[in-house]
DNA sequence: CCCATCTATCGACATCTGTCAATATCGACT
DNA sequence: AGTCGATATTGACAGATGTCGATAGATGGG
C-alpha cells in the first residue's frame, strides 16, 4: 500500500518573502504556514531542534536524544520524522546510527515571517 | 462559575531573548514556547492576524472578520480569543463592535527565537 | 421598554494529535 | 545464518482541538 507523503516545506512556496503583516495572506498560504508551524507547536519538538541545534555540527544521533527529552523512542523518532517532513532537520544513517541535522537557514526563512510588526 | 483563565502571553519569561539554537531549552521554556506556537499554528488564526496586521492602525473589528475568514461567527471570535491570549492581540470594545488591534513587537519577539540558524 | 444587532459562551461532535507497547526493519559483527 | 543493538512502523487509546448551532449578554435606537 502507498501513501501520499504529505510535504509541507518551509521552502515551499508562500511561506518565504511575504511577511504576513503587509497584507492578508492567501487561504492556501495560511493553511501551508499553518502546517509548517504547528511542527513547531509541541514541546517535545521545540526541544528536540533545540538540542539537534546546540550540538556539535549542528547534528546529533537519535540515540543521544531519547534521554533529554524523557520520552520513548518510538515517540522521539516521530517527533523527529514530523520536523523532517516540515525540512527543519534533515536525516542521514550511518551505520546503524540516525543522525539528525538543522536545515541551514530553516529556521531564519520562519524568522523572517514575522518581522515587521 | 470561575475557570482559571490560562495565560501563556507571548511576553512571559522564557519565551524572550532566549534564542533556542544556542543552547537547549528548559522543559518549561518548551512548554510556554510551545503554547504561544500553538496559536500561530491554525490557518484560520494566521488569517486573522494577517488581516489585522494589514488593517488601518493595525486594528480591525469582528464584524470585518467573519466574512474574509469564511468561518461562523463564534469559530471567529474563539479564534481570536485564542490569539488574544497568547498575547498577540488586544481587545477595545467601542459601542457594539469588538475591536481587536495588534500588540506591538509581539510577533517581532517570536522572530527573535528563530535567528541564528 | 422592546427590539435589532453585535459578540461571547455553551454544548456537542468529529477529527487530529501525542503517547506508548509491540513489532518490524536494518545494519554490524561473530 | 544468527544474534544483538539502533531505529522505524503499526495499532491503539486518551486527550486536545476546530467547528457549528443554539443561546446568552450587551449596546444602541425607536
Amino acid at each position: 500500500m502507498t501513501t501520499m507523503l504529505e510535504v509541507t516545506d518551509v521552502t515551499a512556496a508562500g511561506t518565504c518573502c511575504t511577511p504576513l503583516v503587509r497584507e492578508p495572506i492567501s487561504a492556501d498560504e495560511a493553511e501551508q504556514l499553518a502546517q509548517t508551524m504547528k511542527a513547531l507547536a509541541d514541546p517535545a519538538r521545540l526541544r528536540l531542534l533545540s538540542i539537534v541545534a546546540a550540538s556539535e555540527n549542528t547534528e546529533a544521533c537519535v540515540c543521544d536524544l531519547i534521554e533529554p527529552v524523557g520520552l520513548s523512542q518510538p515517540t522521539v523518532s516521530h517527533h523527529l520524522k514530523v520536523l523532517t517532513t516540515a525540512g527543519f532537520l534533515t536525516r542521514s544513517k550511518r551505520g546503524t546510527w540516525a543522525y539528525f541535522k538543522l536545515v541551514p537557514g530553516a529556521l531564519d526563512r520562519i524568522s523572517q515571517l514575522f518581522v515587521g510588526s
